[in-house]
DNA sequence: CGTAAGATTGACAAGCGTCAAATACAGTGG
DNA sequence: CCACTGTATTTGACGCTTGTCAATCTTACG
């Protein structure tokens, strides 16, 4: 089997990126409308490719359409921490929108395709579509509970704990815009960049997923994971699972 | 000097309770109107009780108005990781609103005053002032910048340098509501808290400790906390700097 | 076929957890 | 005011987890 180019081939590129809001909610024909002019330009990366940079003025606001992007901090000394990865459906630098400067750098870990959204239109969105506000209000708290996860998972368990963890967490990912990808997914990330997610070093990286493969829990080639065992990962990790809370009844109605 | 009681002594409830919200804007007289509604109810409670627990069925939105919490997650083992404490001003539950079960236990470090916020109102805030929406947004945000920081914090650098950036980020916290605390903060954690937060164990954070003494960074006696040499604490945690984004273009005008 | 990057393994050292004991401290009742 | 008691903090000893360094092996790609 070859390796395929990551992420959802097969879906088409719009139900992927905008199924970070219907995950919450059902759009309607406007919603949809003023979702999709929302992201008004679109551009294209290479894999290593700067989306932003830490520190710098402000780095702009996109909707990842095509690949996987990763973001970082960087300490004083030069070492970084990756935060999180970003599937097709994610915002890119909303959390910035706080800061006078970028608060992360975000890096292409494939080719890439974006779609740029002026500040301005986000200032709109507020006023014309108090729905679609919400639900990209629910996005991020919805990313709040997924860092929140992460740092209990770094703060209080072993390597393998958080491997476990960590691709459990993915695996839901890729599984919720690409439903068919049930034991296994492509996988674009290297053994490096998972260290660097965990805060471990690379070689007790290895360590670690040498036991989960003799464990009989996954197994992992370069560029496709399989999760052979996913209650025995989840019993492993240790944290519970999160269901989405969809159609609130508080949200504002769909604009017509 | 005895210990106070911790947090905001001196300074009106109302000012840090509506703190968030003004450091990322300058408020109208409806602005404030509608903010000071949004929290209806008051209630108080004792130190040691929950505000809500991690896997209840929706636990409610809350406005912290007086004292110190705690959020944390439980693993299924037991442990459990405390993720972050919140000051007077900290909205409490915006997380758990993206799910169907409660994402995290919220506990009084300190006896606390609470502003009940009724979901329905939040919609409404959504549906009629786009402002205020647009800065709740912004405060999440800024939310998750707070959580990625800690985040890196625990996954690359050693017990003492998380020790520092830490107690720097509640310091910076503290100074915002209350200007006055340039050097000593009232600080009602226990070391066996600050251990939870920073994922490490109650006998190793009374070493870092140790350490910071005695590089003279920084006292601490029970319930209170003096930071002696900031620059110096700030070097070490080795963590950027972060300045709000303040009156930002594109937000929505004042209502009237 | 050759080269470079990624992954694995072993040996050793450092950081941190655990256990247990000792000390300091706050609050209680006398 | 003082003794008493439980809790928080500190310290030491020891072992496990993880980091670092270096060598080897694998894989991708020119």
């Amino acid at each position: 089997m070859q390796a395929m180019r990551p992420s959802n081939q097969g879906a088409p590129v719009l139900e992927s990126a905008i199924s970070r809001f219907t995950a919450f909610a059902d759009l309607s024909a406007k919603d949809l409308g003023d979702l999709l002019t929302l992201a008004g330009g679109r551009r294209t990366l290479q894999k290593g490719d700067h989306v932003s940079h830490e520190g710098h003025a402000s780095a702009g606001l996109y909707l990842l359409l095509e690949g996987w992007t990763a973001s970082s901090i960087t300490f004083a000394d030069g070492s970084r921490q990756l935060i999180k990865v970003h599937l097709p459906g994610d915002m890119l630098g909303l959390p910035s929108l706080a800061l006078r400067h970028c608060a992360e750098s975000i890096v292409a870990l494939t080719p890439i395709a974006i779609g740029v959204i002026p500040e301005a239109a986000l200032g709109r969105l507020f006023e014309l579509n108090p729905r679609l506000a919400a639900l990209l209000f629910l996005i991020s708290q919805e990313e709040r509970v997924m860092l929140m996860d992460r740092l209990a998972s770094l703060g209080a368990t072993s390597a393998v704990r958080r491997l476990a963890a960590l691709l459990l967490q993915i695996h839901a990912r890729v599984l919720r815009s690409d439903p068919t990808a049930t034991g296994a997914f492509d996988f674009p990330l290297s053994q490096r960049d998972v260290a660097d997610l965990n805060g471990v070093s690379a070689v007790h990286l290895s360590r670690a997923l040498r036991q989960l493969r003799a464990a009989k829990l996954l197994t992992w080639t370069r560029y496709r994971i399989t999760m052979i065992d996913v209650p025995g990962l989840t019993a492993l990790a240790g944290i519970a699972q999160r269901e989405l809370n969809q159609n609130a009844r508080w949200l504002p109605m769909p604009g017509k």
